[in-house]
DNA sequence: GATTTCATTATACGAGCGTAGACTGAGCCG
DNA sequence: CGGCTCAGTCTACGCTCGTATAATGAAATC
């Protein structure tokens, strides 16, 4: 209540804020062909065609929830890079335990619950290559880059798709000190080798 | 041409099987909501009808598809097991050295390109934990057996999906052996500790 | 205060979905 | 041969989808 007379171009602006929202949050949680621009628009307080009159169309939408939601620099900071302890940064990072507020890392689930839809499928193929190009251009300096960047990319993405999307609960509920332990090792195999490179 | 009259009896079957090959190879393409019961049946030489003869409905085709295509032993065999490198043993199969003519692992494809819908979804999670259960109590016995047999398995789910189901080039094109003596390590890694436990 | 602008809604269309029910026609058996 | 069985098809229903078009009503402009 109160203050601001939300003049009408703010109010539109708030509206399709809403709805990219929304759509973020109904298409990680349901996948592109999963959930409907109706019940999205709903969850913004809209109508159906909010969504064709801001992004155009369906597809529209998604490829800017993709976008935004890659935005996010995932685990690939620069910081991140250059720490004495990359593997266990990495891993805590993965984990969670930096524990931003907003949805950890559902970029990931947005494209893996995506995978079934033409257009989508597409989109998420796009931002994994990119994510690829940059893990082996800038992580991982020996041994095969490609192929350990890609391995890398397939740790993070295994991790989050069974603890994140199928919801094993091994993982959801497991303790994340104990998982950061677990992964350390494993993140730092993955990038840097313990023989013969 | 020639041979087999062909009884009534075995036509049925043959068509039952024609669906069911059909189902399997379009879930694993498209996903559960990604391909009709038209298409499939289609594909089969039937009419949608069929499907629901004798499966009684397109939920009913996707159970029978996933037990069947998961009736696979994917990589949790007995001799996988026992065998003295098990770590390499498990990425062979992995990668696919062993090279069985029929199509690879698809029943990982048909879950992750499935996880928009909720059934699909839920057929899924069944398989996992089920998987998961197994390789917790007959392959990881060490340190926190029930995190170690997720991160497996998300190790594995996570390859297969950049591999097969994202296509990822280093992936998809790498060499073989290269992809062998990167993961076997990491899977030695997860399976055995090098440290406190 | 009258007029224009524009965020939003209401209605509807055409297509595709899964599937139910009636029908057809060829193989089986007496 | 004549009746029955049953694999398979045809048609259609109800639903939801994405989206185009027209109407509405309040804020913005003069």
């Amino acid at each position: 209540m109160s203050s601001s007379p939300l003049k009408r171009s703010d109010k539109a602006a708030a509206t399709r804020a809403a709805i990219l929202s929304a759509g973020r949050r109904a298409f990680a949680a349901h996948g592109y062909d999963g959930v409907g621009v109706r019940a999205i628009a709903a969850e913004a307080g809209v109508t159906a065609m909010m969504v064709n009159r801001y992004f155009g169309s369906k597809e529209g939408l998604f490829g800017e929830v993709v976008t935004d939601s890659m935005r996010d620099p995932i685990i690939l900071t620069p910081e991140n890079m250059a720490a004495p302890d990359m593997a266990r940064v990495f891993a805590e990072a993965l984990v969670g335990i930096t524990a931003r507020d907003a949805e950890p890392l559902d970029g990931f689930q947005i494209l893996f619950r995506s995978t079934g839809s033409e257009t989508a499928a597409r989109i998420a193929r796009e931002r994994i290559e990119h994510a690829h190009q940059a893990a082996a251009t800038s992580v991982v300096r020996v041994g095969h880059p490609s192929e350990r960047a890609a391995l890398f990319l397939s740790l993070v993405a295994g991790f989050q798709l069974m603890r994140q999307v199928m919801g094993l609960d091994a993982l959801a509920k497991a303790d994340p000190a104990v998982l950061v332990d677990l992964l350390t090792p494993l993140i730092a195999e993955v990038l840097r080798p313990t023989a013969r490179d």
